[in-house]
DNA sequence: TTGTACGCGTTATCAG
DNA sequence: CTGATAACGCGTACAA
């Protein structure tokens, strides 16, 4: 590995000569700094990123660290997210704490190995983020309200606990025997949807039948399919309708549905949440919901981070973000019947 | 930010005694050891990562890089090299290139920001990982078989050019006129399933007729609905069979399909590549191509990756690995019909 | 058992 | 315009 020592050497130039003409510093003439580069380049020489960084105290890095990054809900965010960060010229990488798997995105976190994280998981305790967040170090977290004394944590994009839209719908629809199924237990998603469940059931004088709340144990297609099998195929008649905590569940039940020929929504309305592509081709189509937060979202949130990172929090930003509150609406499409209607 | 200096100082300790108490190191007295890490917690330090990768030599840390970690054909994979890295104590990273954001994974690259890097893409060049790859920076290839003269630069699951199975599948169904959609261009599925498309074709005497060779421009599903509904409605009759490039896009063009009320497989048959979840869940649910290769394909890979981090290449273990060729199998669903039969 | 001294590769500050 | 020198925070021989 050539290091700007061996080039300064090799050019009879002091090492700092050679930092600043790498950096086209103004300082160094024109000719010198061509020199320099030339030889950089003869010599392979590549800058050590561990060097620039404990120097510099900075990273340039922003980590996004997410439980998994295969949830067609979450690809929108990382690439949403990966833009506004290139925006403003930082690194941009992904943690996966699928499986248990957080060492990674703890070490970062612990050892300042980047300049600011972004969380949107439950997997990271919001001890370790009070712990480990400071100024010079924020931490924004993204889907809930993390519970903190630190500052420097800050929680975007968590809904209030308000009535569950596709709850309201169903109601709304002449359904009374209302069932909820429970994706990965460790997401926000999961816990919020079903707050915003049993809030709606309340405020109509609806029961909630604690038997008819099914846990997926997971939030991927296959745990969708091995809940309705097990679980929901004989609970049918239980019920006139039926929510899932997020599409990708609904879309693996609304599988097994077919394949046992239950005729959706005629045995029962199924409706998803998060409107995910694939449930736009299950058949018949799913009814689900879907919420606006756009790139311009992101490049605010990014920029607010930014600001945070520079030490010159921008308030006023922060304010505006963390008042929004994303639009939800129902995509009506082909598995909730309308009850009333008979 | 606390440094191990600032506790030696509050301890009346030196330096190296507190950095080996802090390490546990059996040279420092227990009694120490225990203050050590005490004051330590007290003054909440934590090692700057920058410090030690710099002075270490060494980032514990493997990067991986592709372009779309939401398509659900990696999603896979990345679970699996995540599983295998957390089994040898590395750190795991995704940096993603999608939208030609390759800035941050080439940086971490050139700048040897990760003790290795594996890459599954094709947007990362040949020539930056010939240039950047050496013994003490191994670069792994997934997916193709990278040009280069650097033997830092391994690939491994390249399959062979070899007849596309999907492909002999349908003719050995009877199909005859059969249409190819390539998902992104720049992906080696793509290209790969593209070649054996032309293999096979021409190995049984049929023409391709390249006006049925649709491009999807992208490898999402919304890409699948868009090309169907603009480039292929038109042309159904032209066909009796069309293979795609991916599941993914042919679950997007199922559901236009199913909009648009043509009977799959009476009207053509449609077989897609991968089995992804969602290709369960079409109606009627799509006939694929399924390959194996396990999570101990990928601890086998990883270890490898490993040995050449530590500068001790297992040679054996590379050449299994090398003349690994997955097993293919088509999952037979209900897209083909056989025209042999009537 | 502990301390001294040095180096890792880079940048920044100053003096020349 | 260029050079010497001191950090940045840590680990590790080697000496005491």
């Amino acid at each position: 590995m050539t290091s700007i020592k061996d080039i300064a050497k090799e050019l009879n130039l002091a090492v700092s000569t050679v930092s600043m003409a790498l950096n086209d510093n103004e300082k160094i003439s024109k000719e010198t700094r061509r020199l320099v580069h030339e030889k950089a380049k003869e010599m392979k020489y590549v800058r050590n990123g561990a060097a620039v960084d404990l120097q510099k105290q900075k990273t340039n890095l922003i980590l996004f660290v997410l439980y998994d990054a295969s949830r067609s809900f979450f690809s929108y965010t990382i690439k949403s997210l990966q833009i506004a960060t290139a925006e403003l010229g930082y690194d941009f990488l992904i943690s996966t704490t699928y499986g248990g798997h957080r060492n990674t995105a703890e070490r970062f976190i612990k050892e300042r190995r980047a300049d600011a994280v972004i969380v949107y998981t439950k997997t990271i305790s919001d001890e370790l983020l009070t712990q480990y967040a400071s100024a010079d170090f924020p931490v924004f977290v993204l889907g809930h309200d993390a519970v903190t004394d630190n500052p420097y944590v800050k929680s975007f994009l968590a809904p209030e606990v308000r009535p569950l839209l596709t709850c309201e719908y169903l109601i709304e629809k002449g359904h009374r025997r209302i069932g909820f199924v429970t994706g990965f237990a460790e997401s926000f998603g999961t816990v919020r949807s079903m707050n915003g469940f049993r809030l709606s059931m309340s405020r109509h004088g609806l029961p909630v039948d604690e038997s008819l709340i099914f846990d997926a144990g997971g939030s991927q297609m296959e745990d969708g399919y091995n809940v309705a099998e097990k679980q929901i195929l004989s609970r049918l008649d239980d019920m006139d309708g039926l929510i899932f905590s997020n599409d990708d569940i609904a879309v693996g039940a609304m599988k097994c549905f077919n394949d046992h020929n239950i005729v959706i929504p005629d045995r029962i309305s199924v409706i998803g949440q998060h409107n995910i592509p694939a449930s736009a081709t299950t058949m018949p189509p799913l009814t689900t919901l879907t919420s606006t937060s756009g790139q311009e979202l992101f490049s605010k949130l990014v920029k607010c981070l930014d600001s945070y990172i520079r030490m010159e929090p921008d308030l006023e930003l922060e304010k505006e973000l963390q008042s929004h509150q994303s639009e939800q609406m129902i995509v009506e499409r082909q598995t909730v019947k309308d009850l009333n209607k008979r």
